[in-house]
DNA sequence: GAACGGCATTGAGAAAAATCAATTTTGACT
DNA sequence: AGTCAAAATTGATTTTTCTCAATGCCGTTC
């Protein structure tokens, strides 16, 4: 992990970011502290019950966010993509609720907590933006007990490949850095039979991959295996 | 379903609810329209889609937040109780996000979302305490995730069971008002299997119901099918 | 009180998914 | 190229859950 004072004036991030509305006057003279870093490949963010120290924007890569039962079991609450946040259930002193672990060699920034919560108890412009951001995430998470509540183990997959790929919008072949046991205990599955509807979407010519690299060869036929009789019609 | 002028001042759920940190001046100049309300069992406050003119505070009864797929399946998403907040996704333009449906003659504030979002601009004691409940609902939507996606039928049952009783934590008999198919669309079941652990768990005299009232027996051993070795020692 | 409708219950069988147990593939490192 | 460990695949079997169908239980209404 590799830390350095961090650039927000003219990082390409900034549109997207909780600073979007600012002007780079008011960006300058917040004084926050910023630090770029990067993680690598299964690196861990932090951790369950931790104090929260800082909040991160995730500016390239992937993170999941990841809950663990008694028994040692993993579930996977959400997975993150660029220009996502996570950590900021610490502004309100709480310790992280989740484990944070990157699943690809990612960018961040890194925020100082108590300075975010003073920032923007000043500008509502950034209250705004974060609270945005947490609606984003209930959305989602409402969405995935959709999914886990009422969809077999095939629609939950195509679902989770499709959404996975609009992440990447102008990319034929999409990075896909995830172990079956990581879809599996995202989508409430065991191992075994995501390896098994994995081989049967590639049979079916509905997939490819190779080498950490996913193609979607038939999105019109995913939605409809996923349940959504919408979505562009072009196979 | 009969509205009112509603008095915040009286209000007994003032302490908890978002106007909690406000003066009685403060409260009282926001020129805010309140109206009380009641709605019988089964009365719908709102449905997907449908724009957003008002948010909700519960202040008696529980409400279920559900969301339907397109072959007519329903999901309840979130069921709320006294103290709760609904419609507040509005706040943001956006349509509601679920349909709202009285589980049991409830009681609500009705807030126009117009004047909330005003005065939430102006008061960032409001806005914070906001973000707060926006938190809760996030937290709560993410243990979800972990009983659908990680737990058998049994334990998401006894989970849900313990969970309704803490809402009610000085009485000895709950209020208990859904039909089998209601939790199953919330555990993510059918209902003839909730049929049939409801059965179990009262023949072996767990728990106890007649008439829309629930009695929790043996908490301790609930909470062990449930999969959480902690809780009180008692019984 | 009889008839009715909405739930709840129960049973039997089918389907979905998990588990257990080998292999096989892959990728990283030497 | 050769070795090794981690991950993926595949098969066989068991467990869990769903579906379909029938029946029972209440509370209402006539």
């Amino acid at each position: 992990m590799n830390h350095k004072r961090s650039d927000c004036q003219r990082c390409r991030m900034r549109a997207q970011s909780i600073f979007a509305g600012l002007t780079p006057e008011e960006l300058c003279s917040l004084g926050m502290e910023v630090e770029d870093m990067e993680s690598g490949h299964g690196a861990v963010l932090y951790r369950t019950g931790e104090p929260a120290r800082y909040a991160y924007t995730l500016r390239e890569g992937a993170v999941k966010l990841s809950k663990s039962l008694g028994n040692g079991q993993e579930v996977i609450v959400r997975i993150l993509h660029h220009g996502d946040l996570l950590g900021f259930e610490g502004m309100q002193g709480e310790p992280h609720r989740h484990t944070a672990i990157a699943l690809a060699p990612s960018q961040l920034c890194r925020l100082d907590l108590a300075e975010l919560q003073r920032l923007s108890e000043r500008l509502p412009k950034v209250q705004a933006a974060i609270l945005q951001r947490w609606q984003d995430a209930l959305q989602s998470s409402e969405e995935q007990i959709v999914e886990l509540g009422a969809k077999r183990a095939e629609a939950r997959l195509a679902t989770f490949l499709l959404q996975w790929s609009q992440r990447y919008p102008q990319l034929r072949s999409l990075p896909f850095p995830l172990t079956r046991t990581d879809i599996a205990a995202f989508l409430g599955l065991s191992t075994e039979h995501v390896s098994r509807i994995m081989a049967d979407f590639k049979r079916q010519a509905l997939i490819q991959e190779q080498g950490g690299q996913l193609e979607i060869l038939k999105p019109t036929s995913l939605a409809h295996i996923a349940g959504m009789p919408d979505a562009h019609k072009s196979d």
